[in-house]
DNA sequence: CCGTATGATGAGAATGGTTCTCGTTTTAGC
DNA sequence: GCTAAAACGAGAACCATTCTCATCATACGG
């Protein structure tokens, strides 16, 4: 078993008017988008938006197995579309974060399997790999910065 | 290149005590603390510890390769030494959080190699499973919480 | 040995993303 | 159209983390 589940076809949950709206927008944007972020950009549109239901909306989404997020180090989160399942090359120092073309999980599926997952079902994945980026290796000389 | 890169050695690092004594807290415990845990049991001896000291100290300790951190879905940062290998399973829905003896990053390295990286230092890495687990499967019939 | 410069520290205030509250609006069923 | 239940918006509340700044420790020159 793997951790790349399908997602689910999102036509046949029962989503509503806002949650497709939502869903709609973090699949045109090409890259993570903050709740913060999708709320500016719904409000754009004709409907009134508020802040409080892009995040109830995010968490429905998320636990449907729509939409996947992952927290960036100055403790915003980012969500993007299930399907979409890139990683990322992320700096301790500045917070910089960056597309890492490579996912640990091959088509093998890491050999996940129903002992260790207990029970859990498994909606989405997050490998990150953290380190110093070229600019703070340079100004940081490692310790006492 | 692997991201399985050894920690430094810390006799060898020029860190203050305060620096010391929080690695060696961090390296007693059997689990990652939370910084407000970490300042918690070093109120507990002798010396006085502000908290801003044990975020400054932290953040010093991740860029010297010596700490790891990873943030819950509540927002907090835990910390556990580098050389602590564990990944997760997460609830996308009640946030709870459990050791997955698993790590997508063999002895091969995953094929990380100098163009990928572009000069980028590698420390540690992080991998996750979010999904629902058992009682959360259970409680919530999928969308529409 | 003392004075001074530099860096580290502690206490508490400030920050800011996310969640909560609650009165209002929309929806569904009849 | 009427009512109950669910979703919503605006703003307050929350809380881990960061910032500010006055104080303290350390190193070094005189």
């Amino acid at each position: 078993m793997s951790s790349h589940a399908h997602p689910p076809d999102p036509d046949a949950l029962p989503l509503g008017p806002r949650q497709r709206a939502l869903l709609a927008v973090l699949q045109e944007a090409n890259a993570e988008l903050s709740g913060q972020e999708l709320h500016e950009r719904l409000k754009q549109g004709s409907q009134r938006h508020g802040l409080a239901t892009v995040y109830r909306n995010l968490r429905l989404l998320q636990r449907s197995g729509l939409v996947r997020c992952r927290k960036l180090p100055n403790g915003e989160s980012v969500y993007a579309p299930l399907e979409r399942d890139d990683h990322h090359l992320t700096c301790v120092s500045c917070g910089h974060s960056e597309p890492l073309p490579i996912c640990p999980v091959g088509s093998g599926g890491l050999g996940l399997n129903k002992v260790l997952l207990q029970g859990f079902k498994p909606l989405f994945h997050t490998f990150e790999i953290h380190g110093l980026c070229r600019s703070c290796q340079q100004s940081e000389p490692l310790a006492h910065g």
